[in-house]
DNA sequence: GCGTCCAGGTCTACC
DNA sequence: GGTAGACCTGGACGC
């Protein structure tokens, strides 16, 4: 889809806040798709907003402590003054702008392996998901395979069934959406994209979060965690651990790949096997670091060779 | 080459 | 409520 540019804004995220390290994370996690540009310093990316498809361009123009960057949207339509109202806010939103990062980095100085974290990473800001079905398909898609093997997956599930954002010369391709997907058999993502056992709660996914009752985002966003972990659960194929990374209100989400990291970290000790201590590992995360678990999830994840380096410990960087 | 094992979880049946 | 076992598939590994 050919998309013009429509216009332009700048944010004024709050301070520290360090554009390359948050909108470019250093462990390679993309921020709205797999398919995203990030070229010295500009950055083209494309999601759905309110069901329109936006084509971004971002350029840094602050530092980290004075931090500003300017933001091109491009669309098909003209917007109203109210849509552009909402993409402001909801890109805002989205990119961190207004998180408050002090509560946590004060608690971090204080810890012995979060210390080391927040100097590597100082002002990266956590960011929000294009949309919940973009984060299910990706949760459902990291189940039980290894990362180049769930690359592939979704590689080949958003080239078949997601959109194509062409703007500022370049292509940047989308996650599809759910009503795509739930028009989709799932024998035909079995055969095309041997997504295996998986397709079933993909479609299954696609299914209730194409009818447009679930609660959005925004919702989920108001409700009380627990009562929005519930709902998410409600989604076929995601489980605890898928509930934790897709909500708005994220936990400590340990898999195989997280519980190797922090079992090396609190014990020093990489454990035999690293689905026997998920729990184990869950509970001295949550317990070590309470309301922070996730900021602290998000620093280790991305520092994983500086605390490497730092602690003189060997933590599998994939 | 070929067979076996297992991976960045979830669901179900069974106790 | 707790817990084995099944689940697609392909790459790694041993032989």
């Amino acid at each position: 889809m050919k998309l013009e540019r429509r216009f332009g804004f700048s944010i004024r995220p709050r301070a520290p806040y360090n554009y390359a390290l948050t909108v470019h994370k250093p462990a390679g996690w993309p921020l709205f798709t797999p398919f995203e540009i990030y070229d010295e310093g500009v950055f083209r990316t494309a999601l759905h907003v309110s069901g329109t498809l936006l084509g971004l361009k971002l350029k840094n123009r602050g530092t980290t402590e004075n931090p500003a960057f300017f933001v091109e949207v491009f669309m098909t339509g003209v917007p109203t003054p109210d849509q552009k109202k909402n993409i402001r806010e909801t890109l805002s939103a989205k990119l961190g702008a207004n998180q408050d990062v002090e509560a946590f980095y004060r608690m971090a100085r204080k810890d012995s392996i979060l210390k080391h974290a927040v100097r590597d990473l100082y002002g990266m800001h956590d960011t929000g998901t294009a949309n919940i079905f973009a984060e299910a398909t990706l949760a459902i898609l990291l189940q039980m395979a290894p990362l180049n093997r769930s690359e592939q997956m979704w590689e080949c599930v958003i080239e078949n069934y997601g959109e194509v954002a062409e703007f500022d010369g370049r292509k940047v391709l989308v996650w599809p959406t759910p009503e795509r997907i739930a028009a989709v058999a799932p024998g035909e993502l079995q055969r095309k994209c041997k997504l295996g056992y998986r397709a079933k709660h993909l479609v299954g996914t696609a299914t209730i979060l194409g009818k447009g009752d679930f609660p959005t985002l925004e919702e989920l966003t108001k409700m009380p965690p627990a009562e929005s972990k519930r709902k998410v659960l409600e989604l076929p194929g995601i489980g605890d651990y898928s509930a934790d990374i897709i909500g708005p209100h994220p936990g400590f989400p340990i898999d195989a790949w997280s519980a190797d990291v922090f079992a090396t970290l609190f014990w020093r000790k990489k454990p035999v096997r690293s689905r026997d201590v998920i729990d184990k590992v869950k509970k001295a995360g949550i317990t070590r670091w309470g309301e922070h678990c996730w900021m602290a999830f998000l620093y280790v994840a991305h520092d994983l060779e500086g605390l490497s380096r730092k602690l003189g410990l060997n933590l599998r960087l994939h």
